[in-house]
DNA sequence: CCTATATGTCATGAA
DNA sequence: CATTCATGACATATA
């Protein structure tokens, strides 16, 4: 009955989102994980690789693959590994270190059920089994989900397949005996017990060894096949395991594990109400969530119908992946009631059962809804997990449908206001647009910027413009979509932006990869929304107009091969291709002009390194010349003292003193010394300077 | 308000 | 001939 403390968290490549269900009084966290895809291809094919199965993934609706793997995507043509397609290594490792069971790109993003740890694992399982047996048989293909039940239906193609699918095969699946799960009552451990259980549950190792212990030999031989398997394809390169990851993922797994689908689950609990579901925490929102995940990590606990809980989480997925279709198959009225709710009003809590169902709990996180409204939801979600979301993901429909010349040609009218900056600084610019029109969301602030005045706008606006569904996500999907992608990186973010962006309506206020990059901007509440867009750069925001399926980054660093393929291989408007070639000439010239205004700076700096060495070197000179003058006079001074002193010595024929000022000595060339009178000397002199001045002449 | 600096963009020419 | 690169000139934002 307690309220259990919720937590979500967003890390690295994943989105993970940790409930815990109070049933019966028992534990259970249900570790949902939400994996984007990589951002160069249409998610044709997405899939992963899981871990072993233990019981602590008993209720992953996902068969246990019985191996674990990692992560990897395919080719959507091909179907060959793409290396470049591959998540990066942080994500990969993540994804591997979750343990994440086979996820087939018909699962859509992964989202999957990764453990049921807290508590009593045990006693969760045999609840839900038991629930899932009164339900209709269910339950017995919850055990199957790692339980390995001994010829279950264990093809994940057919888990695989669809939600429906996975029910079909579940009813064809020999139901599992829930004997093998403790019963509600066994399952009343104390507390220790279900601390150590929870311990346990965390080690993964421990889990496996626990898994082992129960897992019937078929299933042990599964095991070890696709541990051999993983073996294999850990020493491989990453599109090498990709590769077998394809070829593991087409093959029937195990046979033995029973298909499950997360909607049996929410069937289950929402059917149970008198045993199942007393209360589902959610909240603990990653940090990056702020006022949410104030909240959330607030004393305060929150129940919350399950499906809620799910149907939160289809939204952050929707907000995640942009996906209109899907948000447009929500009920309109309790999408609006979403949105206008406030989602601060998450204070108040419920205990009663009735009341957690009825959503009262937690109004404004999660739309209230009755039991019609779970069931839909619950539908949403399977819609959300169906493949179809992400199919058809081809530019014709971009560039026919949501396509608006309005936007279009308000963008590149604006007044030629070429910095980024200016065009989102005003956000007067929305108010005023709207005030002259009602369809003028579509500037460039409304169909990009979008931002905090969202908030002003009313839900008709927002809706027409697509960005109301947005409405309630700005406090809480939206919210969720940054800080995902501020755990995700760019890697994450232009995958969204690349697969999903055309099918967005102008208003949708996705980012470009760029401003989902980086992780501190994503900290940032949905009232700073208006910052993020402000990040964007021009051609950021002109491509999201144009609902160019590439990142600028993608665009603009992409290698001319790559990028004329690529405009053939998608099919593009002319202003698309347009825009798309002005973005990659733009880009490329900005980085152009960086270098040369790098370059030149460093000539500059090296010139000002050559003056002030030239300047030194002056310097140095003048002294070296100072000193030569210096040497030169003390000669001088020398020479003069000497030849006064011959003078001094010299005696003419008569033997008086020769007047220094009458003779000057002069050395003839055979070494000889002669005084010689001072007139023929200076007429000398002259004669000489004379013919030097005539050669010079002549050379001249 | 003015100035200096940083940055993006365009035009142009060279490679 | 298309593309890329380098660079001067200009516009704008910002400190």
């Amino acid at each position: 009955m307690k309220p259990l403390k919720p937590w979500w968290s967003a890390g690295g490549g994943l989105l993970h989102l940790s409930i815990l269900l109070s049933l019966a009084g028992r534990h259970v966290d249900l570790d949902l994980y939400l994996l984007l895809p990589p951002p160069a291809l249409p998610r044709d094919e997405l899939l992963l690789l899981g871990g072993p199965a233990s019981s602590a993934h008993a209720l992953s609706p996902f068969p246990a693959s019985g191996g674990w793997g990692r992560a990897g995507w395919l080719h959507p043509k091909s179907r060959e590994p793409d290396p470049a397609a591959a998540p990066e290594g942080q994500l990969l490792r993540e994804v591997r270190a979750l343990g994440v069971p086979f996820i087939p790109r018909t699962r859509v993003d992964a989202w999957l059920v990764h453990s049921v740890a807290a508590g009593d694992a045990d006693t969760a399982h045999g609840l839900l089994g038991a629930a899932a047996s009164s339900a209709g048989g269910v339950g017995a293909s919850l055990d199957g989900g790692s339980q390995a039940a001994p010829g279950g239906a264990g093809d994940l193609r057919a888990s695989q397949s669809s939600p429906l699918a996975a029910e079909e095969e579940e009813e064809k699946a020999p139901a599992e005996p829930t004997a093998q799960v403790p019963d509600a009552g066994g399952c009343a451990s104390e507390e220790n017990e279900v601390l150590r259980e929870k311990c346990e549950a965390v080690d993964h190792s421990s889990q496996q060894e626990e898994n082992e212990e129960r897992v019937s030999a078929q299933k042990e031989k599964s095991l070890q096949q696709n541990n051999e398997d993983e073996n294999k394809i850990a020493d491989k390169p990453d599109w090498e395991a990709e590769k077998t990851t394809e070829s593991r993922n087409e093959r029937p797994l195990n046979g033995t594990d029973t298909s499950f689908s997360l909607e049996d689950l929410f069937q289950l609990l929402s059917s149970q109400p008198e045993n199942s579901l007393e209360g589902i925490s959610l909240g603990g929102i990653s940090p990056l969530l702020g006022s949410i995940n104030d909240v959330m990590n607030s004393s305060a606990h929150y129940n919350v119908n399950f499906s809620q809980a799910i149907s939160h989480d289809v939204n952050l997925h929707e907000a995640m992946l942009l996906c209109p279709n899907s948000t447009f198959r929500r009920d309109p009225v309790t999408r609006t009631s979403q949105a206008q709710e406030p989602f601060l009003q998450l204070t108040s809590h419920t205990i009663n059962p009735e009341q957690t169902l009825s959503g009262t709990s937690l109004t404004g996180f999660l739309p209230p809804v009755d039991n019609q409204t779970r069931n839909l939801t619950s539908q949403d979600l399977l819609y959300d997990l169906d493949v179809n979301i992400f199919d058809e993901i081809n530019l014709m429909s971009l560039a026919t449908e949501d396509f608006n010349p309005m936007e279009v040609s308000q963008l590149f009218e604006e007044p030629d206001s070429d910095s980024g900056l200016s065009l989102n600084s005003s956000h007067n610019s929305i108010s005023v647009t709207k005030s002259n029109s009602s369809h003028s969301v579509y500037d460039e602030e409304g169909a990009i910027g979008y931002s905090s005045d969202l908030e002003s706008l009313s839900h008709h606006d927002l809706e027409g413009a697509v960005g109301g569904y947005y409405a309630e996500p700005s406090k809480l999907c939206h919210m969720d979509h940054r800080s995902d992608s501020g755990f995700h990186g760019d890697l994450t973010f232009q995958h969204v932006f690349h697969n999903h962006t055309y099918h967005l309506q102008p208003s949708a206020p996705e980012s470009t990869s760029e401003s989902f990059s980086w992780p501190g901007k994503s900290q940032k509440m949905s009232r700073y929304l208006d910052d993020t867009d402000r990040n964007l750069s021009r051609d950021e925001r002109r491509a999201k107009a144009l609902h160019i399926p590439f990142s600028v980054d993608e665009i603009v660093r992409m290698p001319v091969d790559s990028f004329n393929s690529m405009l053939s291989r998608y099919y593009l408007t002319d202003l698309q291709v347009s825009l798309i070639r002005d973005i990659r000439r733009r880009g490329k010239n900005k980085v152009a002009a960086q270098n040369c205004r790098k370059r030149k700076l460093d000539i500059i700096l090296n010139l000002e390194d050559d003056v002030c060495n030239l300047q030194a070197k002056k310097e140095t000179l003048k002294r070296e010349r100072a000193q030569c003058n210096k040497a030169i006079n003390l000669m001088k001074q020398k020479l003069h003292d000497l030849y006064h002193d011959v003078f001094s010595r010299l005696r003419d024929d008569q033997g008086r003193p020769v007047n220094p000022n009458q003779y000057a000595l002069q050395c003839s060339h055979d070494g000889s010394v002669l005084i010689v009178p001072k007139e023929l000397v200076t007429s000398g002199h002259k004669k000489e300077t004379q013919k030097g001045k005539r050669k010079s002449e002549r050379r001249n």
